[in-house]
DNA sequence: GCATTTGTTAAGGTAAGGTTAAAAGCTAAA
DNA sequence: TTTAGCTTTTAACCTTACCTTAACAAATGC
């Protein structure tokens, strides 16, 4: 059952201890960005979407609980563990207070740790339900609910959309009347930008144009090199 | 504001260590109650309602996991936090996969526990109020009573569920209409995530189905790769 | 005009889900 | 300890849903 793999961001000094917990992380599914020092860990923060921060607290530069402040900053909710070295509980404490889900002594076992990982996806799993993001979209007569992934017309029976179709639609909506750029879509629906997955894109492309052919005036226009526009006249 | 106090369930055979907890505990405005083995643990979780269980794994009779699972199975949601002897990695393990929310290693140091505990019930806060303390349902024509596990039909003889028929049911009516993550169900209920668990959920949707069959307003619908969703038409 | 990008449809492969039945686990009573 | 009666998991087989790829046509831009 292919799942979406979680992200984690592993912030982490010291190369060779960094190099092989990554390599164990993704052994087990998971996938990793791993940053060498705080500075660089608050940049790939900011330009991705994690499931998990794993931050060691001794750091040059910029230290675990600097950069933990600066993440919770920008994104209350990720959940962070600390690296703390044996028998530094004033780490621990400095560590809740910062607002971490957990920490872990080096040297720790791996096995604890995935099971860690593991135990507070799920917490947040369970929060994140009502997660209030934006799911629902009015475009021209029709109504998106991304959530539940249907697409209805004029009030009537909805249509059910697939994955790829629905978030390509709410991507256009999120636009609407403005440039959705080729890359971004095939960066955040299909995480890799090819030929291949560009055809695929433009394949979605025409399924969405025969769902939204109902409603004349809506419309997705392609600009040449750059990506689509999804228009709705009036 | 006078805050109500959290409860706390504390399980340690030992004396000396479990008084002197107790009390440091009641000292930091915690209501607490003591059992000194598992059975009597278990008798006073019955008893009463509490919003952490803090359990020694190592005690006579009961140990802490089996007691842990009998709580688990009356009452998914508590948090529960293990004692466990110093580099036991086994019992960690374990611990988590009965559904720990963390543990502690002995001997451990009090202010973290303190942490452990105030992170762990702000946790809780947060999600608690949505679905906890909610067991009746209406259902199209049906009545879920979730602490009984019934379910009848236009007010007639009721249909006794299994603990999984019931808790699953239950989970797909607090999200009546709306999209009940697969992982949701399968953190929750089934507290591991893999095919198995699933394969065995889709059994489960499949048995609760034929139970709602004669109500034909009331359907279990499939959203591809997400989840399902009760839908209670009209 | 020619290379490149896009439009569109259909085929094929893969993974998820539906369902039933058998196997394995449990628990409590004999 | 064995047995009976449940609950739960695993297995098997089949259907449906999804996504990619291929193929060819049409449009675009230099």
């Amino acid at each position: 059952m292919e799942e979406q793999k979680k992200r984690i961001l592993l912030v982490e000094d010291d190369p060779n201890f960094g190099t092989v917990l990554k390599d164990y992380l993704i052994m087990n599914d998971y996938e990793v960005t791993h940053a060498k020092n705080g500075m660089e860990g608050f940049e790939k923060f900011k330009k991705d979407d994690f499931d998990l921060c794993i931050l060691d607290v001794m750091m040059p530069y910029k230290d675990g609980f600097t950069l933990a402040k600066e993440i919770r900053d920008k994104n209350s909710d990720v959940p962070i563990v600390f690296l703390t070295a044996k028998t530094m509980k004033e780490d621990v404490l400095k560590g809740y207070k910062v607002g971490a889900d957990d920490y872990l002594n080096k040297p720790f076992d791996s096995e604890v740790l995935l099971m860690k990982i593991k135990a507070i996806m799920q917490r947040k799993a369970t929060e994140s339900i009502s997660d209030s993001k934006q799911f629902q979209f009015k475009i021209g007569k029709f109504d998106l609910n991304s959530k539940l992934r249907f697409l209805s017309f004029d009030g009537g029976e909805p249509v059910k959309l697939s994955p790829k179709e629905n978030e390509l639609l709410r991507l256009l909506a999120l636009h609407e009347n403005d440039l959705m750029p080729r890359e971004l879509a095939l960066t955040k629906i299909w995480r890799d930008d090819n030929y291949f997955t560009s055809r695929s894109m433009d394949v979605y492309i025409a399924k969405l144009r025969k769902y939204l052919k109902p409603d004349d005036k809506v419309e997705i226009l392609n600009i040449h090199g750059e990506g689509f526009r999804l228009v709705v006249n009036e």
